[in-house]
DNA sequence: GCCGATCAGGCAAGGGCTTTCCCGGCGGTG
DNA sequence: CACCGCCGGGAAAGCCCTTGCCTGATCGGC
């Protein structure tokens, strides 16, 4: 690997000028030399080496990003907004994925602090865990206290800056659709108890519902389509006379469509499906689904704004709205 | 930022034995002292700086892989792949996203090659134009020739290994299939005609029919829902008599499917619609799309193992088979 | 009781780069 | 013509960590 030595010995100056024509430095550098280094560069097709770089100034240029897992849909549209202001900013992103492991999510905040990034951004479901909100937070709090700017998405904390999606709002708002639509029996297809996404949905829904929601109505499984189909199928066979199912996320809520397809059950003149977020394949399924819409990439990108805002004001917390979209899957309760 | 010296301090040891302690090295330290500097360690919330450590220690782990993007379900299924085999042997991976830009494909292979990574995977179709492949090749010849590891997912090159999906041959049993069924008027929605991956499945299909497929019955454009729902859009207006659509990737599928159902053409008794990966979605919408399913994540594990398996023989080149999925979207063509 | 072997710990040399500080040479001014 | 200031270039100090080598101490063996 050639070395910043190299190219200054072969293009016959000092490892100082060789630096400033690579990087522009504020300092000139005569023409002729210019040119001897970069020829020098493209021969020997040199690279400077990143490390070394950060070490010798270290200018904070890197964000880091903790998502639950990039290639589920919700948080690859979060990080697709987070990417675009980075990027705007000529900021680079490392994206982590803690596939929900509150343990990988603490390694990935010292291993981000250890890359020195200027920010991290925390994205996704907190945990309903005291001990590991604790330890989450003392380590954040560790960072932010060298300088580091801490965001986070989607939960809820006491110390560095927050923006939030409207999930309790956004659960009111379908509650009280159901409701509307003369929808007595709901039965909820949850993601785990132990996120807080899940308990905030839970929460707004029972109020829009404005009416009893038995703990028998309410299954929980993963956050993912064959959660949503076993959760759907104990809850059609526990559950009579059902009008319609809440599913938490839209993953969930394309399960339940597929159980319900099996059975032969029609959607929505039998039993309601409505699902949460409004991820792409909502639209595409059958019937389209009815959902909430949460502005996710606005989420990610307000976020990446605030870390890298150099505002004084700390530990701003705001939250995007919810809206409901109509589409096929949501119809008035059978009679 | 604590540094390792503040810690020596603290422990009221040097620096030599701080490190010493802190990332077991084989060198022995009396209880007394580890315990003295796990304790600084604990209290000034010390995390070593990456950077300075990769310095002094050339010790190369982490690998770095670009995709053209890893919210696609495609690569995100690949990349699901390359973590799974990365993370079995203790490597760390970086992701870059590429979106199909080969200019940031080369500015990529350069900031890993800064990063000092063990070895690049690079991940997604090759383009048509001499002028990035040349470009892109001498990079990555460059990086190799310093004792980088270069692996190729899906692509065709000379040099370092590479692992291929059958994608002409999943093409041809589509082919073979529709015509079978006595489908004679079929038109192709395709991917653009830059990327390899179009031409590759474009030349399988066309043997598999064993009939002329005119350049107006292919129309191309993103390989994305939008991109499929637009170019079937303006097949069902320019070709009279069409029968089946092939579209060249599964998210364009869904957008044949969406058109088809706006206009209201029964799938597949009116219109058959096959599609090409077999993502998730596949088997949600209505109809279940018949597709080819390619074994994504078994080619990234594949890449994954190749770069990072230190044999000596280079420019391996494997294939992995594709499979036709029956499904409902695809009937006989209607008399 | 002495010597050599063994062991724990520290010193200091890098690793590749940036940047401050300094120096020599030039042009301009009095 | 002498002096000053400026400008382009280089020497060298540091950024933080690891590790080979050396030292001082301890211990066992004779």
């Amino acid at each position: 690997m050639a070395t910043l030595a190299d190219v200054a010995r072969r293009a016959g100056v000092s490892p100082a000028t060789a630096s400033r024509v690579i990087n522009g430095s504020s300092k000139p550098v005569a023409e002729a030399l210019r040119e001897r280094v970069l020829k020098a560069v493209a021969e020997l097709r040199y690279v400077p080496n990143a490390h070394a770089q950060l070490l010798a100034r270290p200018q904070r240029s890197v964000v880091g990003v903790i998502v639950h897992d990039v290639s589920d849909p919700y948080f690859a549209e979060v990080t697709r907004g987070l990417q675009r202001v980075a990027t705007e900013r000529g900021r680079l992103v490392i994206i982590c994925n803690s596939y929900r492991d509150p343990d990988r999510e603490l390694e990935y905040v010292d291993l981000l602090r250890a890359q020195q990034v200027a920010a991290i951004v925390l994205a996704g479901s907190g945990y309903h865990d005291d001990g590991v909100n604790a330890l989450l937070d003392e380590r954040l709090t560790a960072y932010a206290a060298t300088g580091g700017r801490v965001s986070v998405i989607g939960r809820h904390r006491h110390q560095g800056d927050a923006v939030l999606p409207a999930n309790a709002d956004g659960a009111r708002l379908l509650g009280a659709e159901l409701r509307r639509l003369g929808h007595r029996t709901v039965g909820v297809v949850s993601g785990p108890a132990t996120l807080t996404t899940t308990s905030d949905r839970l929460a707004g829904l029972r109020e829009g519902l404005a009416g009893p929601l038995p703990p028998q109505r309410i299954r929980y499984a993963d956050f993912t389509r064959d959660g949503g189909a076993q959760a759907t199928a104990e809850l059609l066979d526990a559950v009579p006379g059902l009008t319609a199912v809440v599913a938490l996320n839209d993953a969930m809520a394309v399960g339940a469509l597929g159980v319900l397809r099996e059975r032969g059950t029609r959607v929505p003149v039998e039993v309601s499906v409505v699902g949460f977020d409004d991820m792409p394949i909502a639209a595409d399924v059958t019937p389209a689904l009815t959902t909430v819409r949460l502005p996710l990439a606005a989420l990610g990108a307000r976020a990446m704004t605030l870390a890298l805002d150099p505002a004084e004001d700390r530990d701003r917390v705001e939250t995007l709205p919810a809206e409901l979209v109509h589409r096929d899957s949501l119809g008035p309760a059978p009679a």
